[in-house]
DNA sequence: CATGAATTAAAATAACCATTCTAGAATGAT
DNA sequence: ATCATTCTAGAATGGTTATTTTAATTCATG
């Protein structure tokens, strides 16, 4: 049985991570989504509960999509890789990386996601703790809180607005100076920040 | 002739900033803020023109109390000192300063805000920026774009990106280990991370 | 003490958008 | 060939929330 879908989950994902790249959340409204996935808007439900649940899957996706390339490195204690991972994934998908840089908590609202999308994300923020916790070990540092937090910082938040200057969206009408910056400029950034940062692991 | 005013402008600034602060921008609804002011919401539509203007002028009363503490060491090129006065700042005025880390470029949109506050708005730009400037010359560097940028990471978006973890929500229900530290952590960090950045001036 | 500008107050409206609905079309199974 | 199922297609609906409107209130001023 069955008619062949002629749009897959990712066909919307990917129209969402653009429309979020260029002109933040706010700019992805179903209509827009469907609109730029050639889609129209009624075909999105067949695929997502919601747009919560959609927007949840991008997220999900692009910190997916950067963790892969982190947690190798990181689980091996090598945090100047890991970071350069991040830099070097950022500037391959400028788009992903614009969601990242954008993505608030209050994005996710609603406690109506799909189990396993939840399961999912569970996994990943799972997996990510666990490889600064690799970071830590492997440095003889102590799994506090703290050390935790540091070291989160060192390689995910610190780096990521390091890059926050070379990830400008493409609409912006008046750039002032200090907010434009190329790509080895925020690189150089985001390893000072690192290394700085895990010098302070106590 | 007129009547007093029973409310004023800040009355409604001021319960906008502590809903931005629990639940982010999405919650600083008209009518929420409104009923935070206790006020009716028509009211708030003689003070300002539309939510965009009043959530313009959120914004630019946070940064400008921020800069008001950051600018006097700033143009004396005394970066310690800057940062050391944001991690004060944002330690007594929590509010506020989870309306600096929650702001994002797409939040302010439509070009339609008051002439008046949209030259405010630059001039504290121009100010933010010649603050920056005068760190680099007092450190005789040049004033490249990108030392502008990598002083920027250095006084604002690094340290801010920093205290994240110090400035969490009240709600939060689950909140990972490594999202979580205290202030003098984040201080350290802050700190670590300016003075790194601040190496790689050219 | 009347006047009227500026306001409070609350209800009405309108715009925007997520979501649902109705119809028709495709596809594989029986 | 027919049926059940899943899809496209796009219009209709409904809920939320910004904004407007209308009426009543206040008070400095002439």
């Amino acid at each position: 049985m069955v008619r062949k879908a002629e749009f897959e989950d990712s066909s919307f994902i990917e129209a969402a991570i653009e429309l979020i790249a260029v002109g933040g959340p706010a700019a992805a409204t179903m209509a827009a989504i469907a609109r730029a996935a050639g889609a129209p808007t009624g075909s999105i439900y067949h695929r997502f509960s919601s747009r919560a649940a959609l927007l949840a899957a991008v997220w999900h996706q692009c910190l997916a999509a950067l963790a892969a390339k982190m947690l190798p490195p990181l689980n091996q204690g090598q945090s100047e890789a890991a970071v350069k991972a991040l830099i070097d994934w950022a500037t391959k998908h400028p788009a992903m990386a614009r969601v990242v840089l954008l993505h608030r908590e209050d994005d996710l609202i609603d406690g109506e996601l799909p189990t396993e999308l939840h399961k999912q994300m569970n996994r990943l923020n799972q997996q990510l703790g666990a490889g600064l916790s690799a970071l830590l070990s492997h440095r003889q540092k102590t799994l506090s809180t703290s050390n935790l937090a540091l070291a989160n910082f060192a390689i995910f938040d610190g780096p990521i607005a390091a890059l926050k200057p070379f990830l400008r969206g493409p609409k912006n009408v008046t750039p002032p100076n200090h907010t434009t910056a190329d790509n080895g400029t925020c690189r150089a950034a985001a390893l000072a920040c690192a290394r700085a940062s895990l010098d302070l692991l106590e």
